[in-house]
RNA sequence: GUGACCGUAGCUCAGCUGGUUAGAGCGCCAGGUUGUGGCCCUGGAGGUCGGGGGUUCAAGUCCCCUCGGUCACCCCA
């Protein structure tokens, strides 16, 4: 199973192998299915108008550490991060700050106009896998920027919940609350506080640690007990000013408007400090402990963490690929079969594979999906591959053919084959292939 | 970082209370058809039983360590 001197993929990273093919270190969808699911993600954001960004993989550490929150967990324990020469380097482990970099570096604000942008690619994040979890994983998701409005907001949960839509995908459940605004969090933090303050002696130590640095994050825990203890505790509701509470209330509006069905969750607050008003939360039933399959929110203060000297409005989600692999594959979802081949080339003998290997190139310049044996392998063993490519014809050239010039053109459905001069094999086969498909 | 469970051919697994040359199905290769697939039949290749150490006359089977996997905690996609 595993030789000492061999390598292997580097733990809670895989290969997506060409065929789905049940193995350590590998997907379990082939390469087919990523490329199938890109394309829907695709084809649903830019029907929204979002617009594709790519930013490096690569990025500065104080970008994330100052983007996503220096107590984060993400910055304190789970960034791939090393130095080389005098600058800190990270692998990005989400791309909202790049992205919002990108904006500002290229003076993008200049423009105006909204900009709607979307991204998919890999992240990292140093944490232990587990289902729905790696160390390398791929996100897709967009963010809007630019626009305050609460329709903002609609839009992106309307994009996000359009993908899942598309792939047809039932029992997802959409959670939403707001966090407020720099002005009221901090009141709300003290609240928090004085009120879980005689009760730290009933919390769970990490919840007791938070109490001095992010009180916020006890809300989400899943102790039980904790939960019950939070049962009295202020809601952030309460302390948004009247115009968070317009801007939430539009927003919720907007949902129903949409048709969009959602629950209020006075409790979800997210992980990144970025995050200000609107958050919300996508969770499939199918997923295992990682339940989440999107989430995302307003973040208008991003843009002066990084440094920039005005607030730049902007909302976004980001969802993560492989738990999409998982709700599809646990609601049965149809992949696209793979293509087969139009045409596989058998030959025998030296010359008539130089012929095949010609002939190949011509047949796909035609435009058809070919394939031909490279091994000189035996005319059976040449068959049983044409069979297992699946090939929609088996084309045959030995000795003989080649001297009389014509093929043995063999339809592998029927059985049934025919002499063909090789002059006619590129339109022979493109005639037929086009009347029978 | 912590915990639980698991680790025998490419894949899925069987190997009873430790005891002769470690097995099956699928897959792969070849033959049955001197130039032909899918079904069937026959044969073959492929395993340091994750690795190391220990107990024992003897270990895939027991003990320890280690590596890897899975799931969970934490948190997030």
């Amino acid at each position: 199973m595993s030789l000492e001197p061999t390598f292997r993929n580097i733990r809670g990273t895989f290969d997506i192998l060409p065929r789905d093919g049940r193995s350590e270190g590998a997907h379990d969808m082939p390469s087919r299915a990523w490329q199938h699911v890109e394309q829907v993600v695709r084809e649903v954001l830019e029907r929204f108008n979002f617009q594709e960004i790519r930013t490096p993989i690569l990025e500065p550490t104080e970008l994330i550490a100052r983007g996503v929150g220096q107590l984060t967990d993400i910055v304190t324990k789970e960034m791939f991060a090393f130095r080389r020469g005098d600058t800190n380097y990270v692998l990005r482990p989400e791309v909202t700050a790049p992205v919002m970099r990108a904006y500002l570096q290229h003076r993008i604000d200049q423009q105006g106009a909204v900009q709607k942008f979307y991204y998919i690619g890999p992240c990292f994040r140093a944490e232990n896998p587990q289902k729905g979890r790696y160390r390398q994983f791929h996100q897709f998701g967009v963010e809007l920027i630019g626009a305050e409005t609460p329709e903002a907001d609609a839009e992106v949960i309307a994009a996000m919940m359009a993908v899942y839509e598309a792939f047809g995908l039932k029992n997802l459940r959409l959670r939403i609350n707001t966090l407020g605004d720099a002005e009221s969090r901090p009141r709300y933090r003290e609240a928090l506080r004085t009120y879980l303050l005689p009760l730290a002696d009933r919390l769970t130590p990490t919840s007791r640690h938070r109490l001095e640095t992010n009180p916020l994050r006890i809300l989400d825990t899943k102790d039980e007990r904790e939960r019950r203890l939070l049962e009295g505790a202020p809601r952030i509701i309460d302390f948004v000013d009247e115009k968070g509470r317009a801007h939430y209330e539009a927003v919720k509006a907007h949902l129903q408007a949409l048709g969009i069905a959602f629950e209020e969750d006075p409790f979800l607050v997210r992980g990144l400090d970025y995050y200000t008003h609107t958050t919300f939360e996508l969770e499939s039933p199918d997923l295992g402990a990682q339940s989440a399959l999107a989430g995302g929110g307003r973040y208008d203060l991003l843009a002066m963490d990084l440094g920039h000297d005005a607030p730049v409005p902007a909302v976004g989600f980001a969802a993560g690929i492989e738990r999409l692999f998982i709700a599809l594959q646990a609601q049965r979802y149809a992949f696209p079969e793979e293509p087969p081949l139009d045409a596989y080339l058998v030959s025998l003998g030296e010359e008539a594979m130089r012929w095949a290997l010609v002939e190949a190139q011509a047949l796909r310049r035609a435009g058809l999906r070919v394939d031909l044996d490279l091994k000189g392998r035996s005319m059976k063993a040449q068959m049983r591959e044409a069979n297992r490519q699946q090939a929609r014809y088996a084309v045959l050239v030995g000795e003989r053919e080649l001297a009389e010039k014509r093929a043995v053109v063999r339809d592998m459905r029927s059985g049934q084959q025919q002499e063909v001069p090789l002059d006619e094999l590129t339109d022979f086969l493109k005639g037929t292939v086009r009347v029978s498909s």
